[in-house]
DNA sequence: CGAACAAAGTTGTATATGCAACTTTAAAGT
DNA sequence: ACTTTAAAGTTGCATATACAACTTTGTTCG
């Protein structure tokens, strides 16, 4: 049994602040955070989606992905209509796959420096706290 | 091996989300956050602490760590002097005190949610991620 | 059609964080 | 003691979130 002082929240919060400052150091030279770079990516794959829809899958409440889709409309990333599905501008496109292409460094790097074992045991985590609600 | 598509930073983002609220919610009844109560407890238990053993602790950078402690004394948790050690008022401290019962029960519930197998898996993943730097 | 309701999106306000640049405080060295 | 320098803390500016309240849009029913 691990010490019963573990605290679930402060500890994932802490990790999460080492990783997504590791993760925004290799998008720096792109000039966006790896949240942008992250939602650039989701849109690539999905044009048209909703705001709604988005805020499901990142578990973002709606007020929050409104503000973060208005920042990439200016940034000249997305086009005009935004209420009515979410679509790239070419720049957004092309910023899109250069951010993709230092993802998947990245990642693949991280994931090798955690190794099979601890990597499946935050997929285990994923699934224990994605399928209560 | 786990799907490579399978990104680190974007799932540990959204987990922590998820775990955030539910710990906000449960500290709501005494108006503060989790990030607050958290603040709280630590000083507690390290009465005179300097801010940049906090931010090493929590892995946050001392800007921020400076704007979380001035809040605090703005809400009358903290004594004057915060510029040379960080000790709770009387009232942080009954605060402090009603914050751990809080968390003491959510996490142990969280804990046990979660199952020993997982909550390891945790523990290997702070480790790994801690060793690092 | 037109009103009523529901769903989607926005805005006001607040917290939590980061980076860079600055100021204050403390320590060291002569 | 005085200066120089390093550490600690603060501030300006920006992003990422949250909750609540509001507005816009779209659908359904009478």
């Amino acid at each position: 049994m691990t010490d019963p002082n573990f605290c679930v929240a402060g500890r994932m919060r802490l990790l999460t602040r080492i990783v997504t400052n590791r993760y925004n150091e290799a998008f720096a030279g792109e000039r966006v955070t790896f949240a942008q770079a992250s939602l650039l990516m989701f849109l690539f794959a999905q044009p048209g989606v909703r705001q709604t829809v988005l805020s499901q899958q990142l578990q973002i409440k709606k007020s929050a992905m409104s503000r973060d889709v208005q920042l990439m409309q200016r940034n000249g990333w997305l086009t005009d209509n935004i209420r009515s599905g979410l679509f790239l501008t070419e720049a957004g496109q092309q910023l899109a796959k250069r951010c993709h292409k230092i993802w998947k460094s990245l990642n693949a790097q991280v994931r090798d420096e955690l190794g099979p074992d601890i990597l499946s045991g935050l997929v285990s985590l994923s699934d224990a706290l994605l399928k209560q609600p």
